[in-house]
RNA sequence: GCUGGCGUAGCUCAGUCGGUAGAGCAGCUGAUUCGUAAUCAGCAGGUCGUGUGUUCAAGUCACAUCGCCAGCUCCA
């Protein structure tokens, strides 16, 4: 039999084609226009790329730029043209790895001489030379002492060093473009020529296999697209995005800054504080409600207690200390130790737990200066803490409702999150059998709720392993907010007892947990969320009267007094300037509403009102305002 | 911390070949009293991040230092 049946997978197309037809020629059969789109295929599930003769009866799938597969091929290939370009212009570079990424792509290079982006224009014309040869890849295998013999007489160590890492019974295969061969797996596009658009983006420094003990290599981020034109969007996206990005936001909008007298600590202007002080409102009443208490414990506590918690040995890199009295103190980089000294300060029964013990805990860590990062990474903040002790038999409930406690928050903000078991680290205290028991319990707790997430190994704290939850920023970077970590250590640490229904003493488990994760962060994340436009309930200015001349001035006082006494943040504009220059100004600063008074207001005691989004809605009745106001601000009350 | 880039007025930025610092916005003063995203005029504002050096002369060149930005997880 000299042809094969093709069946393609998503329609209900099935056609015939010679035997050793190629997949690219497949594509086409289906329909003519995938001789433009088609990148690479499925045959019977398994990836396949376009060059492959099928020589079966198969169901196929063919994969374009909206595939993730395809995406990674097509930007992929484009790494290896980037690769070639480099060594073509400056040979002796020697490289490492090249994969997609989720917006593009990187190569790694160590250059003979460092490149800066001044070469990037040069570099984008070789790029574009060899998508004009468009050199076909061919792929080969080799055995693994031809490879290594390869690769280096071609002097290059990285490579070489991957072939040895390989696993015995590895194919081990290559790529080859005109003069240029790189050691990969692929899959990739058939030729140079099939890449449409590209922009080499940045430079940074990556060490070797991420290794900090490795040497520091130039990494190249480029992005590749379609067409020109998805290009030019994505490249429009990212400056939208720095347009949201909260350290302009903050600057802008006068809510918070940093200074070179203190990096990583922040001063909060008032505008901030209206935001940081409604969130801790929120925190507040939402965890009365859930079943909280809440503790303050001091800033500095002596060596003993952190050494007996174990931070002075596991954590003593990020840690202040001080000296007072001739004694070693430190200044807490977390709450925990506190809340375990309030805890020991009394005696416990059984009938106590669950205990939950809330606090909004100023910390203070030493992070790397290089991980700096507005609000979203500081050295001073504020952790909407709290440690609930309970029953061995209470874990799982107690963690559910963790759960639950966290998503109700984060809907109150319409965030999406995602959510990450992390594991038992390198650097832990306790056996190995505790965690296992800790890990199945958050695990557990997990598959209760019906959420779903990933696994982090290794990524737990030192005493317990960890949920978190990531929220987004404005250029799609994951933050950690929330985090659930389950504590068998600490209480054994602190030999935490309670008198159980024998009258004897047993030892509670303990949970620490964060919601907002921190204050700051959470308010870097809400400001990017927003755009700076915060709900009503949060903006620090929630009412702007702008009384066009000095007539209506009594006007605009008396009415912002009205508001006022109901709680409602107002500002008049009383400055002598026109009108479109005071909306303007009141827009910038995202005031979700603003009253514009003139003549004609003041005489029907109404007034005209413009929404922040909407614009102008004309003349309304002041008291119905300040009505469908209030009521809007108290909404985030019906959530709790 | 490491790699690369950047630090000029409160903010955003210009400053050529090394020749002695400039604009817009914001601020202040005055005029203007205006109907939905910038009224006009004037004034004031700087040890060019900091230090050392090279030079007749440094915002500009070199070195050091502090800070900021991007990245350092995505395994050929």
């Amino acid at each position: 039999m000299t042809s094969i049946n093709i069946k393609f997978e998503g329609s209900d197309k099935e056609m015939e084609f010679p035997r050793g037809t190629s997949l690219r020629e497949i594509a086409e059969g289906l329909d003519k226009s995938m001789r433009k789109f088609a990148l690479l295929g499925m045959v019977n599930g398994k990836i396949t790329e376009l060059n492959t003769p099928v020589e079966e009866d198969a169901a196929v799938r063919i994969l374009t730029f909206e595939d993730e597969k395809g995406r990674a091929a097509y930007r992929h290939t484009c790494s290896h043209i980037m690769a070639q370009a480099i060594q073509r212009l400056y040979p002796g570079t020697k490289l490492a790895i090249g994969p997609a990424i989720a917006d593009g792509f990187y190569y790694d290079v160590d250059p003979v001489k460092p490149i800066s982006t001044e070469d990037f224009p040069e570099i984008t014309k070789e790029m574009e030379k060899i998508i004009r040869e468009n050199l076909p890849l061919e792929r080969f295998e080799m055995s693994r002492e031809e490879a290594l013999k390869f690769f280096e007489e071609k002097g290059e160590i990285y490579k070489v060093e991957l072939i040895h890492d390989l696993p015995a019974d590895a194919v081990i295969s290559c790529y080859k473009q005109g003069e240029f061969v790189d050691l990969c797996a692929g899959p990739h596009v058939p030729s140079t020529g099939y890449i449409k658009a590209f922009k080499l983006m940045s430079l940074a420094g990556a060490y070797w296999r991420g290794d900090e003990r490795k040497k520091m290599l130039q990494r190249i981020y480029a992005t590749a697209f379609f067409t020109k034109q998805d290009l030019a969007d994505h490249l429009q996206r990212i400056e939208e995005a720095k347009k949201r990005d909260h350290r302009k936001l903050g600057q802008e909008l006068e809510l918070f800054t940093i200074m070179d007298e203190g990096p990583g600590f922040p001063f909060f202007y008032p505008k901030g504080m209206i935001i940081r002080n409604e969130l801790q409102a929120y925190w507040r009443e939402i965890h009365q409600k859930w079943g909280y208490d809440e503790v303050m414990t001091p800033l500095i506590l002596n060596r003993e207690l952190w050494e007996r918690s174990g931070h002075w040995f596991h954590y003593k890199e990020n840690m202040y200390t001080t000296v007072i009295d001739d004694e070693d103190y430190a200044i807490k980089p977390m709450n925990c130790p506190g809340s375990l000294l309030i805890y020991n300060s009394k005696m416990h029964s059984y009938r106590d737990f669950p205990m939950r013990m809330g606090e909004m805990g100023i910390v203070h860590r030493h992070e790397l200066s290089g991980a700096l990062h507005g609000l979203m990474r500081v050295r001073c903040f504020t952790q909407d803490d709290a440690h609930i002790y309970a029953l061995p038999e209470q874990i799982t409930e107690e963690i559910v409702g963790v759960i639950r406690l966290i998503d109700t928050i984060y809907k109150q903000f319409g965030f999406q999150y995602r959510m990450e078991l992390s594991t038992m680290p390198e650097h832990h205290l306790g056996d190995e059998e505790t965690w296992q028991k800790a890990e199945a319990a958050l695990a557990d707790a997990l598959r209760e709720v019906g959420a779903e997430y990933v696994v982090n190994p290794g990524d737990g704290a030192f005493y317990g392993p960890k949920i978190d939850f990531h929220l987004m920023d404005s250029l799609g970077r994951t933050w950690q907010c929330g985090t659930i970590q389950l504590d068998f250590q600490l209480p054994e640490r602190f030999d935490l007892t309670y008198v159980g229904e024998d009258g004897q003493k047993h030892r509670p488990v303990m949970i620490h947990r964060t919601a907002f994760g921190s204050i700051e962060r959470f308010i870097a994340i809400l400001t990017e969320h927003f755009a700076g436009a915060f709900p009503t309930w949060l903006a620090p200015v929630q009412v702007k009267i702008l009384p066009i001349t000095e007539r209506q001035h009594g006007y605009a006082k008396y009415l912002a007094n009205d508001l006022k006494e109901e709680g409602i943040r107002v500002e008049v504009d009383d400055r002598s300037e026109k009108i479109g220059y005071k909306i303007r100004e009141a827009q910038m600063q995202k005031a979700p509403y603003m009253i514009v008074l003139g003549d004609k207001e003041q005489e029907q005691g109404a007034i005209a009102l413009r929404i922040r989004g909407k614009g102008d809605q004309g003349t309304v009745n002041y008291l119905s305002f300040k009505r469908e106001l209030k009521k809007e601000i108290g909404e985030r009350r019906n959530s709790i």
